[in-house]
DNA sequence: AAATAAAGTTTGACTGTCAAGCTAATTCCC
DNA sequence: GGGAATTAGCTTGACAGTCAAACTTTATTT
């Protein structure tokens, strides 16, 4: 290893370190965040999921979830159970459901994305505008790259 | 609502919806890393810890994961069952434990620090070396803030 | 019309998780 | 020193999340 790349070296096992500990600080917020509330992280996802792109059908919701059919049946069912979201056959394609968030569902949604809201005030409190506006640019391009 | 929260509104709205897609960008880059491995990702996770702090107690590692003890102990269990990693009373303390990587456990170890080492070098790539530094150097500031 | 495919459900197995109650060792305080 | 309180870890019971595989019902293809 020549003297070059051990620079480089040094230096992303630093921006490693910065990535993870990032990403684990989000992961204690969020966890933090929905433990106020009657649903679990899983379940929050989901519900956010709705929330941001409405009424879906099962399929595309497990797509999106990134589990499959079965796990998204009894996640379903459990949250329909407590009463967030609701289910409906399409009569189109008599195989297939649509799920959406009952109005108890909306509030939780709303709740949450308030959070949100807090956040990303204050990130934008700690960075400043200015570099704010590039950060999240930043973030936005690496989307291509993960 | 005034001209200017309406204007902040619309664009915490955008960095939300950044910050959201990234966030889940690295958590299924993280699953997929993993899922060729014979470890979970609670697992990895904890061999990372063990891996980057060394030998710990029960405890201390509970403490970081952020996991009860009880918790610890049977996933602790499980990993030595698997031989990743091993356990020796504290002669100190005798209600202690430490609990260490075994051979296989580094070699696990260093497979996936490796897969994060190529994530960075993917995102420096992206950004560009100057756009780079001040990207982490911003991710670091927000520690404080999360 | 029969064969094939697709959407969703059910079930069995396993991991992750906590709370609560347990044991054994340590520390605190009289 | 000796009893009381604390601490480290373990065990167990209860559940959520997860998948794969087998199944049912409906749609599509040939």
């Amino acid at each position: 290893m020549n003297k070059e790349d051990q620079k480089d070296s040094d230096l992303f096992e630093g921006y490693s370190r910065i990535l993870t500990e990032f990403f684990e600080r989000m992961n204690s917020w969020e966890q933090s965040v929905v433990s106020g509330t009657g649903v679990s992280l899983a379940q929050m996802h989901l519900i956010e999921v709705i929330g941001n792109r409405g009424e879906l059908r099962m399929k595309e919701l497990a797509g999106i979830l990134g589990v499959t059919t079965g796990t998204l049946t009894v996640m379903a069912h459990r949250l329909e159970e407590k009463g967030y979201v609701s289910r409906s056959k399409d009569e189109q394609d008599k195989r297939s459901y649509f799920i959406r968030l009952t109005e108890q569902g909306v509030q939780e949604y709303r709740n949450h994305h308030h959070m949100h809201f807090h956040l990303i005030e204050g990130i934008v409190d700690a960075l400043g505008e200015e570099e704010a506006e590039i950060f999240f640019s930043n973030l936005k391009k690496l989307q291509g790259s993960i």
